[in-house]
DNA sequence: CGCACTATTGAGTACTCTCAACTAGCGTGG
DNA sequence: CCACGCTAGTTGAGAGTACTCAATAGTGCG
């Protein structure tokens, strides 16, 4: 089932059969959103760790003062840090952006995942290291980069990060997200992300009509984004960290 | 010696003699380095976890084309991340803003405590789920707040952070940051830093002479940066995880 | 067909930036 | 001892970027 996470963390490290087999089991546990919905809400304890199985879902914090900032978004495949439950209580909300199916991973699963099964842990880490990683570069684009470059910047990010989970086709993709929600993300309003798309689009760097989104050079928009790919630590070698023996074909 | 970092676990754990030895003997490599300098280098592989003994040092990521932003402080008694082993390069570089006195811990150690002492590698999870916590609450910050707001929000930050490792006296602290790094960190122009600054000063918010910066209200500083503490997961109760039983007194 | 949400456009405003010059503090060396 | 150079901080003025408010179009669904 939990068959995009698989996919990425194949591409950190290869699990075996049976470490499929205990990720499969850990994941049974099925529910279900409607958009626009809390999946856990700020103030909350964390008691499992959730693995989007399909939809999209974001982290967001909101002011006293009603503005709000999307601190990621969580796609396909995407894991809600496995180790929450060491803090009480949740400092942000996740959030539904549309219907989104996910598993509930028990915390005494994760734990037993992280007892038995050394892989898997690795492929752990290399998961919220990268969650990190994103949230690092997240402050860069959101200090540093013009309005323009950070649109552009986002939407590589998003782009490559589905190609991971194989949901593009080609240079095309989903993106069910409002302009709002893409201003919550980049920290700017929904009247200027409006412009910066049309800009975007008047540059043919991306076509964008409904919820499809189409980036026809993505070289092009990664360099006026000023994006570098190695944040995303998608090199395919935690084999440096293997230490039983020659992976399994 | 890492008496900041003990200061700081303990704050979430009690720590047994035992743990509080297997730290130290973890910590014994110190090396030093000069103000501006590079601790590790984006591009470099990771090799060890650096515990700052003493003064600051912060993440930072720089663009092709020169601009910079910094993405954390590191303070005394700070771990920089636990696990970056697992990833095989930094995207990131890791530089000292005053002179700095640090333990390297080998790799080979942080895997050989988290083997042998549960409370610590509850506790080091717990550091780094705060450090990641940070990161969120700066991209807030750097999204949604006025600069005003950001510059007393850091303020905050920091100054709460120094007195939970012993480095306030009283209301005031020392501050060794110039206001192109506070710019850096804010994603603002030094002269924006200068003009809020003045601001802040103008309604004795802050008294910053030097190097030296006072908090004569902090819970009034807190209400201007719309600063709510529960990010940095102050509260001592890590002891809902404890299954060892009662703490040690 | 109409409500509700989303996207688009226009106009005026405000925050923040850049450029540039000037001051202050500090250490070094003539 | 003072000049010099360096860094850090301060100030002024003009330019942009991005924001707010407000009104107008699409789009989708019941």
């Amino acid at each position: 089932m939990p068959h995009h996470l698989m996919r990425k963390l194949g591409q950190f490290t290869r699990l075996s059969p049976e470490d499929k087999q205990a990720l499969e089991a850990a994941s049974q546990k099925v529910r279900l959103f409607e958009a626009h919905q809390d999946i856990i809400s700020e103030g909350d304890a964390p008691e499992h760790v959730n693995l989007i199985l399909e939809g999209w879902a974001c982290r967001y914090k909101q002011l006293e003062d009603g503005r709000r900032q999307i601190i990621s978004f969580f796609l396909p495949g995407d894991l809600c840090d496995p180790h929450v439950f060491v803090l009480r209580e949740m400092d942000h909300a996740i959030g539904t952006i549309t219907r989104v199916r996910l598993a509930e991973i028990p915390r005494d699963a994760i734990l037993d995942l992280t007892d038995r099964h050394p892989r898997i842990t690795r492929a752990l880490w290399w998961e919220m290291l990268v969650q990190v990683a994103v949230q690092r570069e997240w402050t860069v684009n959101l200090g540093q980069r013009t309005g323009l470059e950070r649109i552009a910047h986002l939407l590589c990010e998003l782009f490559i990060r589905l190609q991971a989970v194989g949901q593009t086709e080609g240079d095309s993709c989903l993106l069910p997200v409002t302009q709002v929600d893409l201003g919550d993300a980049t920290g700017m309003s929904n009247v200027h992300v409006n412009r910066v798309l049309q800009e975007l689009r008047g540059s043919e760097l991306i076509i964008l009509k409904g919820r499809q989104l189409t980036i026809p050079d993505l070289e092009a928009l990664q360099r006026v984004a000023l994006f570098n790919t190695n944040y995303l630590h998608l090199d395919r070698d935690g084999r440096h960290l293997d230490t039983n023996g020659p992976d399994q074909p």
